[in-house]
DNA sequence: CACCCCTTCATCGTATGCGATATGCCCGGG
DNA sequence: CCCGGGCATATCGCATACGATGAAGGGGTG
């Protein structure tokens, strides 16, 4: 039963693999900007392989929604439209809340410690203002969470909605104090994960992506 | 800006496309069961086309979990783990709760109708014992649901996670009165959207996610 | 001077073919 | 009788090549 698990998770990498890896990095990073253009057989030439890997790749890639393709006129990253960011953190919020619940009953200290070290780094990086490793590192404490939810599909649902309000943060510039209200919030869900609270820890992960919600999207009405 | 959302509805659709629809339609059918192998070269040859889209049309499948492949050693459709079915109807009752809601403050005269026309097909075919055809119109209600929560991203949501329910549903044996159930359950909802009442209205289908969660996943433990 | 049509080009979509590799069978040894 | 190694085969992964089609620019005409 979790042969299943393991299949997807697989041993030898294609080239359409690696492609994919690369071009959905390049798209969470910001490499690749919402709207900017992606020429399959330049990319092919560039990284040395034919046009099927690269065909493979972003088809997956139009699966998960991060980027389109209009026949014989080109791929483009997706934008991200302002108006639907309301509605993935609408989501967020159901499924996270979901999610610190679950995993205030059933978390291991492993996996407590994996998400103390996380919040530790974003302590750190946030201390040097080396902000550019955030996001990255907000993506892992989110997806440590999930984790430790127990459903494999709750992980990837956090995922999958987290990459789409990244895309978007790459659209404004960095807010050193937004990053602390981040951090705090954190800390806040840690500390009900502690206590083995469920009904706080819901409680402070709504909060969290609400408050967060107000930060990104307020100002777009 | 909603062209964005309209580019992922290609006019013209490449046999990729066609070969990822009829695939798609018969994993949700149920015609290609969980565990049963697929073979790429035999379904070319069968549809008369290349390896090259049936290629791309597995990888996304793969993306969207429908399939999963291992290299050189077959394509397989996924199994539902029937431990992850805990964890989709979790997720359902949340996201659907959402959707419920947010529906209730705006849906439309139109959408309305649009629901109570499935439901009234519902009914028919319950009424005529053709229970094949309940699936279908089942994700048509709440497709039709969470498009008129206003928010593309919630009736992806919800498709995906239907999705995988009707693949599991698939192995048990169809039951005639849990029909019924869903039916009347189906009728509340509706009830409350007809007084727009959001509070009502997610409470109806959270209920409803969670009777169903009881009904098909109580025996797996 | 403006507009339209036609040609040209760039880019996508798909077929064919070959190399790579995991799987399963068969045979020999313990 | 059971187990391990080697070979045949099926299947996948990728490169090359060609046809199809939308987009853009230039020239001609009203």
């Amino acid at each position: 039963m979790t042969q299943a698990n393991w299949a997807r998770l697989p041993v030898v990498k294609s080239k359409a693999d690696l492609v994919y890896d690369s071009l959905r990095a390049a798209i969470a990073e910001g490499d690749l900007k919402p709207g900017e253009r992606i020429n399959m057989d330049e990319l092919a030439r560039n990284l040395g392989v034919s046009k099927i890997p690269i065909r493979e790749a972003v088809k997956r890639l139009e699966a998960d929604g991060l980027v389109v393709s209009r026949v014989h006129s080109g791929v483009t990253v997706a934008q991200v439209d302002a108006a639907e960011m309301r509605g993935v953190f609408l989501a967020r919020e159901a499924i996270e809340g979901l999610v610190a619940g679950l995993a205030a009953e059933r978390i291991t200290d492993a996996r407590l410690a994996e998400l103390e070290a996380v919040q530790q780094q974003m302590r750190g990086r946030l201390g040097t203002r080396s902000f550019q490793k955030l996001p990255e590192l907000n993506s892992d404490f989110h997806r440590v969470l999930a984790e430790a939810a127990g459903y494999r599909v709750l992980a990837e649902l956090t995922d999958q909605l987290l990459l789409t309000v990244r895309r978007h943060r790459i659209t404004v510039p960095a807010d050193p104090e937004n990053w602390a209200r981040v951090i705090a919030e954190h800390e806040e869900i840690i500390a009900a994960l502690r206590r083995r609270d469920p009904e706080a820890a819901a409680r402070a992960a709504k909060a969290h992506i609400s408050a967060q919600a107000d930060h990104e999207v307020a100002d777009q009405e």
